[in-house]
DNA sequence: AAAAAGCACTTTGTAATACAAAGTTAATAA
DNA sequence: TTATTAACTTTGTATTACAAAGTGCTTTTT
């Protein structure tokens, strides 16, 4: 058996079901609020900030905090290196995918 | 924002990278052993028991034991419901994949 | 025949991670 | 003025991952 190690290339950044969703979420929305996310991905606020640190961390997100009228808004985008990251990410699952169907 | 929550339906089970790489490996392959395994994923032998129990556990894997010779042969395979418990895992991902790119 | 090595684990211990819940600060609405 | 919301931080617990060492059996090497 000579096959490659399937999963030395995927990004662990990326195994939390939550930061996928996050980062999922990021890719199809140019800016995306705190409590938007946290609806969408049912998930607690507490546990939402520290995933969205780790992604912000890693500088696969930004946040972009202003105010709307006298009221703070934070919001999340995925930044370059995020999307690429991402992307690759993708691309090795999706070479799985191929490998099996 | 109504749009659904995107990471509910994904299988926690197949959140471990090492998982993953087990039964990508075990669907392409019929029947693989212990070792082959660990070659492959490059883990220690510990850690690869462990994962593939809790795989065993949820019904997705079955062992084979057998001899060759007179040395055991220990040999991992995918069960009918752990096919279509990651294929549909996969689905998901792939409409994550295909809202994306 | 004795020693070394391999297979497929189990056990043990540690470190990392996930998560909920409560607390915090500042603003806003009732 | 009290209550509520936003976006956190802190705290504590439980789960998970993982390495390393130990086990019992077999095979290979010397």
């Amino acid at each position: 058996m000579v096959l490659k190690n399937p999963i030395e290339k995927l990004n662990k950044i990326f195994e939390s079901r939550i930061r996928l969703g996050v980062m999922s979420v990021l890719m199809v929305n140019e800016e995306v609020n705190f409590n938007d996310l946290k609806q969408l991905l049912e998930v607690t606020d507490g546990n939402l900030a520290t995933h969205l640190n780790v992604l912000e961390e890693s500088g696969y997100i930004k946040v972009h905090k202003s105010f709307i009228g006298r009221k703070t808004n934070t919001a999340y985008a995925v930044t370059r290196p995020g999307e690429k990251a991402f992307k690759d990410h993708l691309k090795i699952l999706e070479s799985m995918i191929r490998n099996i169907s």
